[in-house]
This record gives C-alpha cells, structure tokens and sequence, in this order.
DNA sequence: TTAACAAACCACTTTCTACCACTATTCACC
DNA sequence: GGTGAATAGTGGTAGAAAGTGGTTTGTTAA
C-alpha cells in the first residue's frame, strides 16, 4: 500500500462538457474534492469576459472580503454590489457530481449547449466552449511573450528584446 | 448562549415572479427562512434607483440605528425620517411564501405585472422586472472594469514578481 | 350595515431534486 | 498489449417541494 502524501491539491486543466436538457453539467471527478467545502457546496458568479467563475468556500470568503472592503463611493459601491450578488449562487453536487447552472448565469455566459470547465489553481471557470476555443486561440500568441518574460526576467543578453517587444 | 454554530447562508440571485391580481408575490423559497426572523416577519422600504429594499429583522434595526444617528440639520432630518418610515413596512409571508407588497411601494417601483427579486446578500431588492433588466444591462460595462480594479491591487501571490518585473 | 380590503388557507399545477440505471472510459494487473 | 474491475459520465424518472389561483374568514372604515 502506498502512503498518501500531503499534496495541496489544485484545479488544473481543460475540460468538455454537455449542457444537458436540465441545465446541468458534470463536474470533473478531479475538481469535486477541491471544490466542495464543509457543506459539499462551492460557489458561483458572474467572471471576466463573460465566463462563470467557481470558488471553494474558503476562496468565496476572501472574495466576500475584498467586495466588502472595495474602495468605492456609495453609489459605485452599491451598484457593484448589486451585480455581483444577483449573479452569485451556492450550488453543490448531486450524487453523480453534476451541478445545475442557474438561468442567468448561463445567459450571461452564452452558454447553450457545450462548456469548457477551466482549472485556475483555485478557481475554476465555466466558458461556453466555443467562446472558449476562440479566446484560447486569440491568447496564444501574447501567452508565449508572457511566458518567456516570466520565466527569464532580464537577463542581459535578451534584456533590450524585452524592451522592444513591451513597448509596441 | 447558545451554540454557536455559525450557518453561514446568505440571500444570493435573482428570482423572477408575477405580481398576482391582489398584489401579492411569492417569495423565493431559498429566502424565506434568512429573511423571517423570530415572529416570521420582515421589513420593506423604499430603496435607491426606485425598488423597493427588504431587511430581515437583525439588518432592519441596524438600517433604524443608522437613521437615528444620522448627522442631519433637524430640517433634513425631518424631512428624511418622514421619507424614510412612510415607506417602511412589517410584512410576513402567507402559508403559500407570499407576501402583499403594500401599494404605495408598488408604485414607487413602478411595479406592474412582474418583479425580479435580487439577493444581496444581507437584504434583499425587489424590482419591476422590466427596470431590473435594464438597470443590469447598464451596469455590466462598469461591473466588469470595477471588478478588474477589485482584484489587481496586490494579490499577495505574485507582489514579489510584479516589483521585480516593474524594476527593470 | 355593508363594502372594501387584508389575512388565512385550501387545492391544483409545475418545477425541481434526489437518485436509479445504464454506458463509456480509465486504470490495474496479468 | 489484453482483459476485467472500478470509476466517471449521461439519460431519465418519481416523489417532494415550490409556485399559483382562488375561496373563505376576519377587520376596518365609510
């Protein structure tokens, strides 16, 4: 038998999946045990470029924290709020692992019969799935530039390349 | 004291529902038991951009606490308090989940044949379901560019790069 | 006294949720 | 690489819960 190590496990990768007639979609095998919190439910709500984002409960409550903290006027404030709490909602498995996508979420998302489930690390986002194939796509090319910055922060030899390419 | 075993829920989405010929709606089930308090009851008034606002009993005598204390010269004030408990009402549900929501909120709404119902957290908003569409169409554009200033402050993960990366 | 209105509540319809059963896929072991 | 067992994914159904319409009862005010 093998000792299970303490891994940190996280939400990684790219998943299909259908939109059944109710709604619903399976969440990956791998997601659900770092998704479901104490009450087996995680947390959805509106996301950048028009994808449904997906937080842990632990992750949901720094999330609450920073909302509640904004530093906005009353008025920005308020409507801020507004939006990002109409789009939230606690969902939580059935016993095949399935979720149901509330209306408006999948509205705002453009979702209708396919979605990509997307692993952030500690999130996950829920893209229509030809919206996501698209982005992806578009994304590929400033990725690589990304990458190589990140991973060689000026070294000498390629430092005015990095320069050159930012500045365009 | 009691136990204190904190079950964290929370009024989250958004309900739509048809204003029935007496003038009632029924509240999402998922509300009601945040919403009632002790005597089963809770508390509407007049909210900000024409819905109407509704408070479980804890958050409504808070919202009554702030308006005792509010810095007001005593004319405002006056006319503040006036404004503000005209509008306000105790209402519970029937055994149906229905509440009657008072004309004159109604009206204020502009509330005719359909109301959306919006969780925000703490309380709640109920709006003609019409204005609700609208409003949130607007708000979308600012949502997500206010989102975007929400998270990129400082996420404390990546600040070591970001510097290094900003210092070349 | 009665009309108007609000509250309580009965009955029906629709929707949702939990879960059963089957298929496909993956993984382990030979 | 092949075979069987276990796990994951999909379709669908039945019972429970929620939502809607409407009637009856009570209350208030003209």
């Amino acid at each position: 038998m093998m000792t299970k190590l303490r891994i940190r496990r996280a939400l990684y990768g790219q998943y299909r999946r259908p939109l059944d007639e109710k709604g619903r979609i399976s969440i990956p095998a791998e997601f659900r045990p770092i998704l479901q919190g104490q009450r087996g439910s995680f947390f959805l709500n509106r996301g950048f470029e028009r994808c449904i984002m997906g937080y842990p409960e632990e992750k949901w409550e720094r999330v609450l924290e920073l909302v509640s903290t904004a530093p906005l006027d009353n008025t920005n404030t308020r409507r801020f709020k507004r939006t990002f709490f109409s789009g939230a909602k606690e969902v939580s498995c059935d016993q095949q692992g399935r979720i149901l996508i509330p209306q408006a979420l999948a509205q705002y998302a453009g979702i209708t019969r396919e979605v990509a489930i997307v692993g952030l690390s500690d999130f996950i986002e829920i893209w229509d799935a030809e919206a996501w194939d698209k982005w992806l796509e578009q994304s590929m090319d400033s990725y690589e530039k990304m990458a190589e910055k990140l991973v060689q922060p000026a070294t000498s030899e390629n430092k005015g390349q990095d320069e050159t390419a930012a500045s365009t």
